[in-house]
DNA sequence: CTCTGTGCAAAGCGTTTGCAAACGA
DNA sequence: TCGTTTGCAAACGCTTTGCACAGAG
């Protein structure tokens, strides 16, 4: 369980307990939505508010603490903000896996095509992972 | 103004004017968001109600005969179904554009390095157009 | 001490549902 | 004709807001 005190400064963000636990469940379990973060919330402030949870998401995202990822077909899910990679979602169990690859020759063939200056990808690849196949 | 009466019944979907409104609107505007659909269909039929416009996307979606798009920082666009391809958005102007590419070195290196059984991508580039550059 | 964050309740907004009448096949 | 679709209004669920009190720096 790391401190994220320090961090948190860095991005502008006062270190509340309640900010300092959302870093470290997400921390822990990598991806989370709204919902389970909440529940992990609830067993250690029984009394946290889901607007508490709401505005420092985010405040979080505003300052890239922590990003937003869209998946196809299911709800978004939220990451500590870090290198820029790709993801992989299990569309039996749902589950959400980082992964980095190379994609400078398909980022140059994109901008070829379409003649857009690209400054950054959003990718998920679909698929069953190794535990449900 | 194409005829997309036998693609709607080749999705199991009646063909409706309201629905063939929408499929029109969809082939001309290429990605629209819910919001826009509404608007266009307004002045086709003053009356028709956003209920029947969500309705009909999602059996449109269910049917397979559309796709959401989900795009990063902004609201999702629908698309008629076509050929696996992926997204360019520009930040400035929010146009997005079709541009297909190769990725089959990226999916064999993610299913390398995730044992992953990749079935399907959804991938969006980031950028600024030509117009807005 | 000052300003920000928290929790609560209420409001807001996009989306969905139930229903009677209209319509497609 | 029969089953589906439409439009309306109400309900719903997620997210945001306003406010008084508590807490961080």
């Amino acid at each position: 369980m790391n401190n994220y005190t320090d961090q948190l400064r860095l991005h502008n963000l006062k270190a509340t307990p309640q900010r300092l636990a959302i870093a470290d469940a997400l921390h822990i379990h990598g991806h989370i939505t709204i919902d389970s973060l909440y529940g992990m919330m609830l067993q250690k402030f029984s009394s946290i508010s889901l607007a508490t949870i709401y505005k420092n998401m985010n405040l979080m995202i505003e300052n890239s603490f922590v990003q937003e990822v869209k998946l196809p077909d299911t709800k978004s899910v939220y990451e500590l903000s870090k290198a820029s990679h790709s993801h992989l979602l299990c569309k039996e169990c749902g589950e959400v896996e980082d992964v980095t690859i190379d994609l400078t020759s398909a980022i140059k063939e994109a901008s070829t095509a379409s003649s857009f200056k690209i400054e950054s990808t959003a990718l998920t690849f679909v698929g069953v992972c190794k535990k449900c196949s």
